[in-house]
DNA sequence: GATATCATGTAAAAGGTTACATGATTGG
DNA sequence: CCAATCATGTAACCTTTTACATGATATC
């Protein structure tokens, strides 16, 4: 529902392409949602289409012709308006824990070896999402002052991957136990 | 995705109706998994249709007939293959996150009330959680340990709740300073 | 020679939300 | 008398995923 205005956010912050935003939200800044790269190319048609974003071709040598997109000033309009409205809670929607409400029907092996796996996958994210807030800390304080509310998304990816981590744990010993 | 599998699930635990499931789904148990009571009545027509589970009719007085499903045998063979295949690591998309990002449009004030509201939303969740815990807790041993699977999927919710209101605090005081 | 990265899209299917629809009983 | 709870569903719409599609350069 939101995907709009994840992308107007981002491209406010600047122009940027399809491909260029996918990666954004891949990795960490773009902790706080998810797309690929499909969804992404769509939304930003729809997004044209209602004239709030447009875009440039860029031409590269020895690489695909790029199409860079940036906001409009109805764009930053509708985005404002969307700001001031009152935001839905996010969602918990995860399958792992439906295999472990069911964890009676297949082997402790297999909960924990799925549960392994995950945990590779938060360690994994939560360590870049750590040097990027290593990055941060280098900063100057006026750039730190800058960037405090993109560096507020970073701290929940980071609290509740540590949280996620900590839940794992105990986890795999009561399974153990 | 797993929306039929949560369906499953619960359901191999016991028989119910539609509207039994979304007050699961809403209530403690069911807190990895949303849906509304549409979704739910759809799916469960179509794991029907996939002899997944079958329904008997019971009439009330006073209350409108409920139609109570259980899963086939059909059924938990699909939901045993499902717990054996590698299950996606849940999904983040938190549109509260895409307005702090974008808050530098927005005021403060906005901001706090927002954060305000959430925190309130996730405040009552975690009691709500924390008192289905004491139950637990008052269980004799052996039935502890047969719930304890389920038990996992409780604390999965109070330790994200905790770390959430963690973040927001911590979001407050950067946002006032 | 294989894999990753860059870079874009269309189309069909599945999943999820919103709007509409009904109607009785119980508790404040 | 109003709101909540019980109990079920259809239809239209929007969002997301999966499958299909292309093709160059850079790195191991």
């Amino acid at each position: 529902m939101s995907l709009k205005h994840a992308i107007l956010v981002l491209l406010e912050t600047e122009p940027s392409s399809g491909y260029n935003l996918l990666k954004q939200f891949n990795e960490g800044l773009g902790y706080f949602w998810n797309a690929k790269h499909q969804q992404i190319y769509q939304q930003l048609k729809v997004l044209s289409e209602h004239r709030l974003i447009s875009h440039t071709l860029e031409e590269q040598t020895g690489k695909p012709d790029k199409k860079v997109y940036k906001i409009t000033d109805l764009g930053i309009e509708a985005l404002k308006d969307w700001l001031l409205s009152p935001i839905n809670p996010g969602k918990v929607n995860d399958a792992l824990l439906i295999k472990i409400y069911g964890g009676h029907l297949t082997s402790d092996e297999n909960l924990i070896e799925e549960l392994d796996r995950h945990i590779e996958m938060h360690e994994k994210t939560l360590s870049k999402l750590l040097n990027i807030e290593k990055t941060y800390h280098t900063l100057q304080t006026e750039k730190q002052d800058e960037y405090k509310l993109p560096f507020l998304t970073l701290r929940r990816g980071i609290i509740g991957e540590r949280a996620w981590l900590d839940w794992a744990n105990e986890a795999k010993l009561v399974i153990k136990k």
